[in-house]
DNA sequence: CCCGTACGTGAATCTCATG
DNA sequence: CCATGAGATTCACGTACGG
């Protein structure tokens, strides 16, 4: 199935180069359209541009996200949900066979040094993934974008979804790809920059709109593609986006002296990310400082103790004054005489005090005497730093 | 391709049930060979398994199988190694239908309100979440598990690789699947669990090993399979594991209460989990409890409450604001100016809202202040607790 | 001008038993 | 199959407004 959409199989270095080599005096970039938005279907549009001419392609499909009818928060208000035609498809199929396509045309125009990224969610970033490797593409990491600030589960029936997960693929298994480890290692404090990367999702100012509503459903953090420009492309390389969107792509490129291109079928889209780009500003401040992996101190949930072992379940715990005692559950919850729930909640009820601190008030029983449980939490982030 | 290995379709719940009842006087589950390792491939030793029987299916499968050298084909046998791109899709090929096969038996196996958890990397998730998605199962997150204390990457090719990711799916779209939404939220200090967990990878003490060298090469972390347990089944479920090496999954399910099968095809890695599950130690009854959802805990009608004299008919009623009241009738029902019936109808219809959890909305005016008519269904529960 | 509170909102596959 | 009604359910930010 792969093959027949293989436009080409480009394996040997030597294809690329005689390419090159058949340009005469007129470079490639310079039949380039740089710095434009072509509209209409991204796959028609990508026709256009030349084999071996694009050093990196950011993509960011439709999810085909197959919502049901309207969810409500807990308030009563209306979740603004991704229904746009763009988002829908038919079939699996129906998205494997589109998703096949674009790659095609991505892999044709992708110089044989370039480098490809997607991304998407659990509901397409699967079948992605499969076709990128069918497609010949040699995957070099996928990279989780942790979202700060999630939308939360207002029904209590998942975990939070709370990530995206992007995909970096050189050419092939032999491909000399860009990678600015130093660059990388610089940004995250001199330690490697690892495959999480937790940034907020785009908001406030940064994110656009018109009239007070956003002009569109799905805009990335600028934050997001520094940070892959900044790892995998130098300065006047050429990025097309094949899903412009809005033009985050060609904001940070502009921002980072990297030429760029967009495919983008809406004219609305289209108009305002011509404005947002000619307007560009360098990165605020806040963006900037969102990508300086800060050293915050990880939140350590008293369940976890209990998950990694350190108070096993079934524990008894006390206070200081023996007063009071509890029973350690498996889900970190506190069983006492009257009263379940957290280590603050089953505190705060037995004393009949307005709130309590767990982790000072209950205690483990050892031969040397009591222990608070904040002892535990102590050792577990000594382990545990990152 | 998928519909051909797809065993059986089972859309609709009465298959399920018409083979629950022919099973006659025998409980399925007293056919199951619980507590065993199945010797040999996977495929096979679940062929053994009934229809719909089991609660979890875990499933760790290998990834490495283009990457090891030496390529297996479906049944087992090698391929040589090779390099060329028509041999590298002829892999991708082999691995899609080993894992096709086996997530068919697995599908076939597992009960209608089951769950399939899958773990996997960047080199085969892929697939597998595209197998997955093929085979009917509905996607309900992918998890993504930080490593705490991860492999540097040391040539400073790519990011550190510092993550794995999990699939959790349920049957299909309409399946009445386990999620203890409470129990989580419990486990990560009344914060909805998200969907990125932070873990240490296995090691220390908890890493099995013989003569000081590891005995598997990718064994997981007890705490990981803590967590997808809690989580998704209930005590006495039982947890079925195809790739059981040194049997983690084993070793969680009966320090939880939960029922285990592993298949395993190496004797080495199957004494090794016996002889580590043999010595795990089971939590009591009373510390596999966690916290339940209010949906689960057994309805009170209103009206009941005030029968039993917890609120009595007569009683003014007001939101916590007092900008509403109403008048508690002796059926239960209420009576607001412009409005009667039920305590969330009446509580919606006052606000204009298209829904209202009465039991919030409504307060009752003490001495101390307002207090929602909620608690007096706690004090109820409590009383009224078999 | 500062601070506290209220309100809005983000790629979401978001209830369930009963008739 | 669908309609109905009870009733369960949210986290992190940015912005606006009032005192």
């Amino acid at each position: 199935m792969a093959t027949v959409l293989k436009i080409r199989t480009k394996t040997s270095p030597a294809a690329g180069q005689s390419h090159a080599a058949s340009s005469c005096d007129v470079s490639p970039a310079a039949k380039l359209p740089l710095g434009t938005i072509l509209a209409g279907d991204c796959i028609a549009a990508m026709a256009a541009i030349p084999d071996d001419s694009i050093d990196m392609v950011f993509a960011d499909p439709p999810y085909n996200l197959q919502l049901g009818g309207n969810l409500l928060r807990p308030d009563g208000s209306t979740v603004d949900a991704v229904t746009d035609d763009w988002d829908q498809f038919a079939s699996f199929a129906a998205y494997d066979l589109f998703t096949r396509n674009w790659l095609a045309q991505a892999r044709r125009i992708l110089k044989p040094a370039g480098s490809l990224w997607v991304i998407g969610s659990y509901h397409n970033i699967f079948r992605v993934g499969t076709a990128i490797q069918d497609a010949g593409f040699w995957i070099m990491n996928d990279i989780v974008w942790r979202k700060s600030n999630p939308m939360p589960n207002f029904k209590g029936t998942r975990f939070t979804n709370a990530h995206e997960t992007l995909i970096w693929a050189a050419f092939d298994e032999k491909a000399k790809y860009t990678f600015n480890y130093r660059a990388m290692k610089t940004l995250n404090d001199e330690l490697q920059m690892r495959s999480d990367w937790l940034l907020p999702i785009c908001s406030g100012q940064e994110r656009l709109k018109h009239d007070g509503v956003k002009v569109h459903p799905t805009q990335k953090p600028e934050a997001l593609l520094y940070r892959i420009m900044l790892a995998t492309t130098r300065p006047g390389d050429v990025v097309l986006d094949p899903f412009f969107g809005t033009g985050t792509t060609g904001a940070v490129a502009k921002r980072l002296g990297r030429e760029w291109i967009g495919c983008e079928q809406e004219a609305r889209y289209r108009d305002a990310a011509m404005e947002r780009i000619r307007s560009a500003l360098p990165l605020d401040e806040r963006a900037i400082k969102t990508m300086q992996s800060k050293r915050q101190a990880p939140r350590v949930p008293f369940g976890m103790l209990v998950e990694a072992g350190y108070i096993a379940a079934g524990t008894m715990l006390v206070d200081k004054k023996r007063r009071f005692s509890a029973f350690v559950r498996a889900d970190g919850s506190l069983d006492a005489a009257g009263a379940t729930g957290s280590i603050h909640a089953v505190g705060a009820q037995l004393q009949n005090a307005p709130s309590c601190n767990g982790w000072t008030f209950w205690h483990v029983m050892h031969e040397e005497g009591l222990k608070p449980i904040d002892t535990a939490r102590q050792l577990y982030l000594l382990a545990n730093e990152e």
